[in-house]
Parts: C-alpha cells; sequence; structure tokens
RNA sequence: GUGGCUAUAGUUUAGUGGUAAAACUCCAGUUUGUGGAACUGGUAUCGAGAGUUCGAUUCUCUCUAGCCACCCCA
C-alpha cells in the first residue's frame, strides 16, 4: 500500500486549533468593525461559471492564474480568485428588491493559481466591505472608515499605518491632456503601479515613450481626493495622504482608488486597498449602480500583526478539566460536568485513567484555565477544589458556585 | 510561467562514499489524590525515483515539496 503524504495541498493552510484561534480573532475583529458601521454579512459559493471572470477582463493571463475546470455537464467552472463579481452579480440580480444604499460585507475564501510565496498563498481569505448605491464621496469616506477602525481595533497605532490615495479621474485628466489612446492609458497606468519598484530615471524614461512628451505626475492632491482627505480629517483620521502613484492594477476602478501601508521601513508594504467601480454593475445589462469597496487578505492582517506582537496568546474555548480519581468516580464525574455545562460552562472530562498527575499535565498543555480533581472525598463532601493552573491556586467550592466562579476569573 | 536556494527523528539542527548524532517535544515507566523538575527506555526505509560505484544519506540527473525573487496582482 502507498503511503500517503500529510503535507496539505500545495499553497494551501492547515488551521491547526492554535492557527484556528488566531483565525477567528481576526474574523472577528473584521465582524464586529463592519457591523459598527452598518454593515451586514453575505456568503456565496466559491464556485462560478469561469465567464463571469472572462466578461471583465480580456487578459488571459487572469484566465490562467484561476482554478477552473470543465464539470460534468460541460459547463466551466472557476474556484473565485475574487469577490468582487459575485457581489456585483448577486446585487445586479436584486437590484430592484434591494433597498439602497447597500451596505455588505463578507470574508470568502479566494483561490488563485500561481506559485506560492511569501504573503501570497493559493488560498486565502479575505474582507470584502462593499457600499453600493451612493455616488458621493461620503461612501468613500465610509469605507475607508471601515478599513481604518479595523486597522486600529487590532492594535496598529495611527502612525504604524498609512492610507495613501488617488482618483482615477486625475489619471484620466492627465491622458486627456495627452490626447492617449485607452490603451496607452492602461499602459500609463500601468507603469505608475510598478513606479516604486523601479528607478526615478527608468520610470521617467518609460514615461515619456508612452506619452510621447515630457510631463510629472501631480505632487498636490485636487478634487474629490482633496474632500475625501479632509472628510476624514475631520472625523479624527489624520494618517491619509495622496499619492499620485496609487492606481491599483484593475481595469474596473473609476474614482476614488486607496491603498494602506505599513509605515515601518522594513516592510513598507500595501496591507489592503480598494476603491470605487462605478461602472462595473454594467456587465450584467441594466443601468449602472455606483460602488465603492476594499478587500483585506487574511495572510497580510497576520503578518502585519505579528509584526507588531499583536496577535492574542491561546487559550483554549474549554474552561474546566474535571479528572476523576478512578473508573468508579466516571458516573458522579460526568453527571458533575453536566450541571456545569448547564450553568454555561464549556467542560472536559479526563476519561483516561492515568494518573492524576497526567490529567493535569495534559490540561495545562492543552491551556484549560482551571482543573479539579473527583475522588471518594469529593462525592461524599460536595465539596471540590478547583484548581486555576496558571497560578497553581485551590478553591473549595460547592457545585453550584463552580460556574460563577469560573466565570468570573476568565473573563 | 521563469530563476536562485533548500530537503537528515514530531521540531530545530550536526555529520560521513561503507546504512547516522544532539537538543527539545512526544509516548511508556520510576508501585496509584494534584501538573510544568529529574532519571530510565522508546521513536529516522537521511523527500521520491533513476544513475555512477563493490557499496550512496553523502556524487549526478529527474520529479516533488518548501523558501525567496521575477511575472502578475484579486
Amino acid at each position: 500500500m502507498t503511503k500517503l503524504t500529510t503535507e496539505s495541498y500545495k499553497g494551501v493552510r492547515d488551521f491547526y486549533p492554535e492557527d484556528q484561534a488566531v483565525q477567528n480573532y481576526i474574523f472577528k475583529v473584521l465582524r464586529e468593525v463592519s457591523e459598527s458601521f452598518g454593515y451586514v454579512e453575505y456568503g456565496a459559493s466559491i464556485l462560478e461559471p469561469a465567464e463571469l471572470y472572462r466578461a471583465k477582463s480580456g487578459d488571459e493571463i487572469v484566465n490562467e492564474q484561476t482554478y477552473t475546470f470543465t464539470d460534468r455537464g460541460e459547463r466551466e467552472v472557476t474556484l473565485r480568485p475574487e469577490m468582487t463579481p459575485t457581489v456585483a452579480r448577486m446585487v445586479a440580480a436584486k437590484k430592484r428588491e434591494l433597498s439602497f444604499p447597500l451596505r455588505w460585507y463578507s470574508i470568502p475564501n479566494l483561490f488563485r493559481y500561481e506559485r506560492p510565496q511569501k504573503g501570497r498563498l493559493r488560498e486565502h481569505w479575505q474582507l470584502n466591505v462593499d457600499l453600493f448605491g451612493l455616488e458621493g464621496i461620503e461612501a468613500d469616506a465610509d469605507v475607508i472608515s471601515v478599513a481604518y477602525n479595523i486597522l486600529r481595533k487590532f492594535g496598529l497605532k495611527e502612525n504604524q499605518f498609512e492610507i495613501k490615495i488617488n482618483s482615477r479621474k486625475l489619471l484620466d485628466e492627465e491622458a486627456k491632456e495627452l490626447g492617449l489612446d485607452e490603451s496607452k492609458k492602461k499602459e500609463l497606468r500601468l507603469l505608475i503601479d510598478k513606479k516604486n519598484k523601479m528607478e526615478v530615471d527608468e520610470f521617467n524614461q518609460k514615461l515619456k515613450e508612452i506619452a510621447g512628451e515630457t510631463f510629472s505626475l501631480k505632487t498636490e492632491a485636487s478634487g474629490e481626493v482633496l474632500e475625501v482627505i479632509e472628510m476624514l480629517k475631520k472625523s479624527g483620521i489624520t494618517n491619509v495622504i495622496f499619492d499620485s502613484s496609487i492606481v491599483r492594477g484593475f481595469d474596473y476602478y473609476t474614482g476614488i482608488v486607496f491603498e494602506v501601508f505599513d509605515t515601518n521601513p522594513e516592510n513598507r508594504r500595501a496591507i489592503l486597498g480598494g476603491g470605487r467601480y462605478d461602472d462595473l454593475l454594467t456587465i450584467f445589462g441594466g443601468e449602472k449602480v455606483p460602488a465603492v469597496g476594499f478587500g483585506f487578505g487574511d495572510v497580510m492582517i497576520r503578518e502585519v500583526l505579528e509584526s507588531y506582537d499583536l496577535l492574542p496568546t491561546y487559550t483554549s474555548t474549554t474552561d474546566l478539566c474535571i479528572i476523576p480519581f478512578n473508573k468508579n468516580c466516571f458516573e458522579h464525574t460526568s453527571s458533575l460536568a453536566m450541571t456545569l455545562r448547564k450553568a454555561g460552562l464549556a467542560v472536559v472530562v479526563d476519561y483516561s485513567g492515568k494518573k492524576v498527575a497526567d490529567g493535569f499535565k495534559k490540561a495545562d498543555k492543552d491551556k484549560i484555565p482551571f482543573a479539579l480533581v473527583v475522588g471518594e472525598e469529593e462525592i461524599s463532601s460536595g465539596e471540590y477544589k478547583i484548581k486555576e493552573l496558571k497560578t497553581t491556586t485551590e478553591t473549595k467550592l460547592k457545585a453550584e458556585e463552580i460556574a460563577s466562579f469560573v466565570k468570573h476569573l476568565t473573563i
């Protein structure tokens, strides 16, 4: 018989309980902050018809970087590489029933078929926050505010990250002044997107090649960019700056675009990004629906929180481990456990039959905060010595006192 | 898709052309009511396949996986 490998599939992660606890913590913060701004959660299948992504972009590269296969009914199916087309499809499908403006969020897992590297895996989870139905810049400020508050809730200080914003409209104006057609404009955008990866001279040289003449990018915020910065400043968000090199790679953005950067000079990386895409829903026919949103990937969140030492330490979701002294005590132990569960505690019983010492050892290794032994003494007296493993202090309590005692200490 | 580096116990690492060490972890004990200590013992077809060789974990090739960079960026 061939041995199966225990390795996970290339580029995807296993979440052992300690990893899952981190993931749960991250998701909890994402949900709490999104919901505090009135965003409601939605979900959808991982599978989408392949044409959903082809429609959006003619680039074959995009299609090569997806997991796409043919199902038994000869349909081309893709594992979603991003959530925006899905949410656009959902909104477009029920446009007349939904009440706008619509504030929606989701934390889907997304897939891309490419070589894994630092910060980029084949499967990741990404918070998507989108606001549909508002044309004004209040909407842009609203979603940026959500992003800002998520980072603050994770414990980042305002000087540890920076929100860089720009508008596609500025780029459109410049392209118009230079008389560039659509394909030249796209070339220009892709060049600007790579600006920080090349030397200044090389960038200027290429800029001249595309534009046909020398020109420099704007250095001062203007128009809606300025307005958004001002609006955010009024709500107490002061780490927002204009940056003409923020353009985002995607075709569908139409207005404000933004990216949040880690300010640590060791790793000045974009940690999240988004923008306005007012025309995207027209691919489903019908009139357009203004929309603005952003995506925030879990791999990047973890890396950033880890680098600032902001990840919580692991504790078990189990409150108490009960160790029966011997098999004769099993029955009493399990009924005590059931009583405590009804009182709201998460309780595990150590049925291993090993020594009491081993029971304590395992409870501690599992990071369970409390343990108690049930033996003949306890059964006859009705009093239990509950031990807090971290401090090793023992407290003698009656069964009905245990739940409130534990809850009081674990909060 | 392209390139570079890597691959030895569960983990982190030694090491050699003649079948492998250490630390920590884990498991079992040290004669049965309280853990994080100590002691004893156990745990590796040296990533997979092929080649060179009397003989390869050690050299060569292929594959796979990991890390990193590029490409691209959701």
